[in-house]
DNA sequence: GCGCCTTTGTGACAAGATTGACAATCCGTC
DNA sequence: GACGGATTGTCAATCTTGTCACAAAGGCGC
């Protein structure tokens, strides 16, 4: 529904947004201006009125933005009332270090379950009660309740297989930390794809070639 | 030195040939030609030849690239001869799992130290050998062999703090993954800013939103 | 209530990135 | 050794993203 029209570089710039704006509003900040933001993040004034009229602009001319509106508006954006069901796939160690981000710091989602593929695994419970389940048994434990969204920390062959299964069974977002495109496949379906491996080679490039 | 004028864009592509084309190469394939290149990573032909044509162009006309050929001049690109000196900033879950991943997968790197804040961290080894410093001792531990890259896995305050003075003793790269854009504050240094909870966010509002 | 200063909202413009089109080039075949 | 089919290298066109400039709007002092 809403507005799909809202461009790609515009939404990723939200949670920076809600960032600065969050911790203005722990400093005690009541109100702010375009320029102001833009100087502390890096970028301009135009830009800041732009992305935020994308939205409906919720500024007041000759004023400047309130934090607290800005706060809530940028908020229910990216937070709406419901959180979204998730499920963590595979919990070797990135897996579980994503687990407990996910429980720590993650606001608007919830996580169901958790699923290994490997007998050590499964069983066993990670900190917080959550059981680590078969992944064959994924179909069983997600009858009851459709999750959104899939959470991969898994190789990229067991991507590979289960992302049509995951599909399948509902979910409409992956969080991708496989070295594998899911982007690619599946049309409709939002990924987040985080290559670790291409950032660090991008930064290595970077570091050797972009000097000065 | 070299081509500065190689846009961020293109070069964020080319860890993504790489992936493509190594598998290629495992799979026995001996040429390919830009359109078969393309319709496998979801991209278009012409982006394809003009990628590579900004780092000189390796291709035959009327036969395609070769894969090997391909492989190593990319490989050259992304991984020179030396390898970049890299030191570990934070061991705590996300830490190790970036640990484990540095010295398990990451091709061009070699970590010389890691260091930690905490008494209960600091004294003990991560799997490999690799000794847990006191972040107070940088300096002198540093002071042999100046480091190329500092990975950030540490909160937000700790890696405010510590970005001057990692810059000071010779750092030119950071591959951050605290909540924190050191991009604003650092020019003519490399940053790649590894922001879970953007990410996070990101795929929140397009699963919400973008539907349809 | 009227001018003045400030700051947003917005439409036009510029820069940057992607896509399209075509000539130049190469191999295999006859 | 010339022809045909295929594919690159490259320039132009289009589309997308970011920037600029200015009019509309709100508060404040007098």
């Amino acid at each position: 529904m809403s507005q799909n029209k809202v461009s790609l570089p515009v939404i990723r710039r939200l949670p920076k947004y809600y960032r600065y704006i969050s911790d203005m509003k722990k400093n005690g900040v009541v109100k702010v201006s375009s320029s102001e933001l833009a100087r502390m993040m890096g970028t301009t004034a135009s830009q800041v009125r732009q992305d935020f009229n994308c939205f409906g602009g919720f500024g007041q001319q000759g004023i400047g933005y309130h934090i607290d509106v800005l706060l809530e508006e940028i908020s229910r954006l990216l937070f709406s009332e419901r959180k979204l069901n998730t499920i963590l796939i595979g919990t070797g160690r990135l897996g579980r270090a994503i687990y407990s981000y996910l429980t720590a710091e993650a606001r608007g989602y919830h996580l169901m379950a958790a699923f290994d593929r490997s007998e050590s695994e499964i069983g066993r419970t990670l900190p917080g009660d959550v059981p680590i389940s078969d992944i064959r048994d994924l179909e069983t434990i997600c009858a009851g309740c459709v999750p959104d969204v899939a959470v991969l920390c898994v190789p990229r062959q067991s991507a590979m297989q289960l992302a049509p299964q995951l599909v399948n069974i509902g979910i409409r977002g992956f969080w991708n930390f496989s070295h594998y495109d899911l982007s690619v496949d599946y049309e409709g379906i939002t990924v987040e794809n985080v290559h670790l491996g291409d950032s660090l080679m991008t930064l290595g490039y970077r570091v050797r070639n972009d000097q000065m």
